[in-house]
RNA sequence: GCGGGCGUGGCGGAAUGGCAGACGCACCAGACUUAGGAUCUGGCGUUUCACGACGUGGAGGUUCAAGUCCUCUCGCCCGCACCA
């Protein structure tokens, strides 16, 4: 074999083997238990950065170490093809946006492949080919003959920069979740998915998912924001209206002091009309829905308000309560009207002081001397109801359900749970996604596309100008139609579908890629997933996540597959830092996978990336780290190589038990290796203290060599077949390489994964720890598996510890057989 | 404010309650060499000539024994945040 380990060679001759022998496709196969590891579609950006590296060698382990354990593997990729930078490179370069997607997948996919990742490429998916896009649509139809997509004119998001309306989800702090601008408010006539309807169950079954990392978990349940209280009216007898309000406190009820409405609330007007205090009001208004969202919805912002110059009554005492807008309370949420009740809420207290409005204590602490004038801030723990009419007395906990009970006894009200979570706004006025398949009839109305009909192709001749109307509606002859019902002349809908419509279903699809008359065959889903083992980046936490969690819900509720939860293992990987800041262009912190393998080879770059840091957490990127990455690999070859060719390898039979001391040492810390590296991958996915103990074998072999020059026959040859296959779900190609060189014909990564022999590692002698109050004074070499007893008399003949116990009262001796003898003296 | 995570050598990071710092980087020394930024061998927490003492953000506690468990506290990171 060559003396010089050079990766470009290596690799390429291995990953065109690869190809050619199809080596990781994969089918149904009843007879192994299967196993579906994924990690999340790239954006075909072009290029793949470092963090793309990192998720996809973490999910290479995963695949081949799961592999050559004996399982049934499906490791697909695909693209997450549609989406605006592929409209941007339009406006700015003139380029066609699928010529433009397309080059960046071919230029991407060639990148994965010189990593040597194991995917089955004839799953290969991208969510802009018709073939997927035309499902994608097929689900959309789905989603609204099931009641779960649907129109509406709402206040909604409205990104200036891109040209398009945003769901909740993709506002981050009142800006643009993808280009950072800030978010207006608009009010527009949206396609929805009614997400809301799921909340309950998406937030039910966070708790089955017990390998999710527990902040996402968190991170969703905050997001979907269930809350349970009650919804009851305040009569406004002057104009015969009700106030509809939400509490989570009914048992504060009688705490009252005024009602509040957000400004937007339908009733202010009605209220204002003909009063004085009109101007006043209008002009409060006006300014406060010119805020920018995130000013309006800021923690910092004072609470303000007018009073309105209207009174409700209060349902209970019947007394007349003033009604006041005001800029804290949302109209978004609950019924956009809020009691206040001073006494038991912060933000009603301030408001309060703020406007002289009385408070009224209603519960009163464990402590039972607070008074309104003795307290700073509101009270709001738990306690015991007081002036509360007949509810006083009792405890507020079981007050609310009472309160509940008498509002619905009354007809004022009933329990009512609430949600943060809104529905989810999937129309986008973009050109590059996937057309909603809708048709507009003039006579008919809204008529949905017939299934027969799909896809609907995107045009492909289109122009883009800055204007605010979506690209479609400009080209006629993708506009105009005929009403599939009446076959009048029609028009289409002009949006396209939010881009996480299309990554929400891609990983049922790989299971069944290329079938032609459905999005899948039910059979398939119900044989691969739901994903083993998912792996991505954490800023998905909600996003696609969530988005993905209700698909499935939906699909399984049509009957189209019985998973009721996409993911079972979900690993978030950490970001690639470099100097303190995540790898950025801006930042110019930026190191070049393609850079990193022309120079030290795929299998370098991996060992690096895995080596570094779990992979959990950051990683901060070390040029010298991946020399010391490429420096072990060279070790490798260099100790395999001293070994090729010669005797030492011959696959002699050996009776391990002939070894000497050396050799058993040697076989020892194989298997010791063994052990460890299969716990570290197979058990918690530490791989950096996996390579790290197959570094220590390697040091093992280096030592041994320096012992003896020549070894029995057959141990050498075990020790190197067990180290390749160790590390070759890590560096695949060199391990490959020296495989052929030295052991066997047939693909190393179609080996099985070596097997831990208990009785090699035992050893004869251990050594044990003698402590004295419990801080190390000896040590001792004792034959293994000695008692207490023999341990205790050993330890107190050592003339160390006679020394040190012999003017001294022994109180106590703990003996741990194996491991050591802590003698408690006074 | 609420929720989650993290604090260990010069650096990245290891440690089922049982010898803190595995492995790697950097650094130092030796060997080999015309040469070495290659390779091999060894050293490498702080302090002390040494025995030893000290040491896992800080302060307490539990324990024969604490990086690990408990209480309090400081710092950093992430998520959510006027959600009634």
């Amino acid at each position: 074999m060559n003396e010089k380990y050079i990766p470009s060679e290596v690799e390429a001759k291995w990953q065109k083997d690869w190809a050619k022998e199809k080596a990781f496709s994969t089918e149904i196969n009843r007879q192994r238990p299967e196993y579906y590891v994924l990690e999340m579609f790239p954006y075909p950006s072009g290029n793949l950065h470092m963090g793309h590296v990192r998720n996809y060698s973490i999910g290479d382990v995963v695949a081949r170490y799961k592999k050559m354990q004996g399982y049934n593997v499906l490791h697909p990729m695909g693209w997450d093809a549609f989406g605006m930078p592929a409209e941007n490179a339009a406006i700015k370069h003139g380029i066609n946006p699928a010529d433009w997607t397309w080059d960046n997948i071919a230029n991407m996919r060639r990148q994965q492949q010189e990593l040597g990742l194991s995917y089955d490429w004839d799953r290969e998916v991208a969510t802009c080919h018709p073939d997927y896009y035309k499902w994608t649509q097929w689900m959309f139809l789905l989603f609204y003959e099931k009641g779960l997509a649907y129109k509406k004119k709402a206040a909604v998001n409205w990104c200036e920069d891109c040209h398009t309306v945003l769901a909740n989800e993709q506002v981050v702090d009142g800006r643009c979740w993808r280009c950072d601008s800030v978010v207006v408010k608009k009010e527009l006539e949206q396609w929805f998915f009614r997400i809301t309807e799921y909340a309950d169950r998406l937030l039910e079954d966070l708790k089955d998912l017990k390998g999710w990392p527990e902040r996402v978990k968190t991170m969703q349940e905050n997001w979907i924001g269930r809350s349970t209280g009650a919804e009851f009216s305040f009569d406004i007898p002057e104009i015969a209206e009700k106030i509809f309000v939400y509490t989570t406190r009914p048992d504060t009820v009688f705490g009252v002091s005024y009602v509040v409405l957000a400004p937007e609330h339908p009733l202010v007007e009605k209220l204002v009309a003909g009063r004085p205090e009109a101007k006043e009001v209008r002009a409060f208004v006006d300014r406060v829905k010119n805020l920018s969202e995130i000013s309006r919805t800021s923690t910092e912002t004072e609470k303000e308000g007018v009073f309105t110059g209207a009174y409700a009554v209060h349902p209970f005492t019947g007394e007349k309560v003033p009604i006041w807008v005001t800029n804290y309370v949302l109209m978004e949420y609950g019924t956009g009207a809020v009691m206040g009740v001073p006494a038991h809420d912060q933000r009603d207290w301030d408001f309060a002081d703020k406007y002289s409005l009385p408070k009224r204590l209603v519960i009163q602490a464990p402590s039972g001397d607070s008074t309104i004038e003795t307290m700073t801030a509101a009270y709001e723990g738990s306690g015991q109801m007081v002036n509360s009419a007949e509810f006083s007395g009792r405890d507020n906990e079981s007050g609310k359900d009472v309160i509940c009970a008498w509002l619905e006894e009354h007809g004022v009200g009933k329990r009512r749970v609430n949600y943060r979570l809104r529905d989810w706004l999937v129309s986008r006025q973009r050109y590059w996604g996937a057309p909603i398949p809708m048709i507009y009839c003039d006579k008919c109305g809204v008529v949905p596309v017939p299934k027969e009909a799909l896809p609907v192709m995107l045009p492909n001749n289109i122009s883009f100008d800055s204007g605010t109307v979506s690209p479609l509606a400009k080209v006629e002859e993708f506009v105009n139609c005929s009403c599939p019902n009446c076959g009048n002349r029609a028009r289409r809908e002009t949006d396209t579908m939010d881009t996480f419509i299309c990554s929400s279903w891609y990983y049922f699809r790989y299971t069944d890629p290329h079938n032609s008359t459905l999005p899948f065959d039910s059979a398939k889903v119900n044989y691969w997933m739901p994903v083993d083992q998912y792996i991505g980046g954490v800023e998905h936490a909600i996003l696609h996540l969530l988005y993905a969690r209700f698909f499935t819900k939906v699909l399984k509720d049509a009957g189209l597959m019985n998973i009721g939860e996409p993911f079972k293992n979900l690993l978030t990987q950490g970001m690639v830092i470099k100097d303190g800041a995540k790898m950025s262009k801006s930042k110019g912190n930026v190191v070049s996978p393609e850079e990193i393998i022309a120079k030290y080879g795929a299998d370098t770059a991996r060992v690096f990336i895995l080596f570094a840091a779990p992979p959990e957490r950051d990683l901060e990127w070390s040029d010298q780290g991946v020399e010391g990455a490429y420096r072990f690999l060279n070790r490798l070859w260099r100790i395999v190589g001293h070994y090729a060719g010669e005797n030492a390898l011959v696959a002699d039979e050996y009776d391990p038990s002939k070894l000497n001391k050396n050799e058993r040492e040697l076989r020892r810390v194989l298997h010791v290796t063994i052990r460890k590296v299969s716990e570290a991958i197979g058990e918690r996915f530490n791989f950096n203290t996996a390579i790290s103990s197959i570094m220590e074998l390697v040091n093992a072999m280096y030592a041994f060599r320096e012992l003896q020059a020549e070894a029995s026959p057959g141990l050498i040859r075990e020790v190197v077949a067990g180290l390749l296959k160790l590390l070759a779900p890590f560096a695949p190609h060199i391990t490959e390489e020296l495989w052929h060189e030295t052991i066997a014909e047939g693909s190393i990564h179609a080996q099985t994964w070596p097997v831990f022999d208990a009785a090699a590692v035992e050893v004869d002698e251990v050594e044990i720890v003698l402590q004295i109050n419990g801080k190390v004074r000896d040590k001792i070499i004792v034959p293994v598996g000695l008692g207490a007893s023999e341990l205790e008399s050993m330890a107190f003949e050592q003339d160390k510890v006679k020394e040190l116990v012999a003017d001294k009262k022994v109180v106590k001796v703990i003996c741990v057989p194996q491991k050591l003898v802590n003698i408690v003296v006074k």
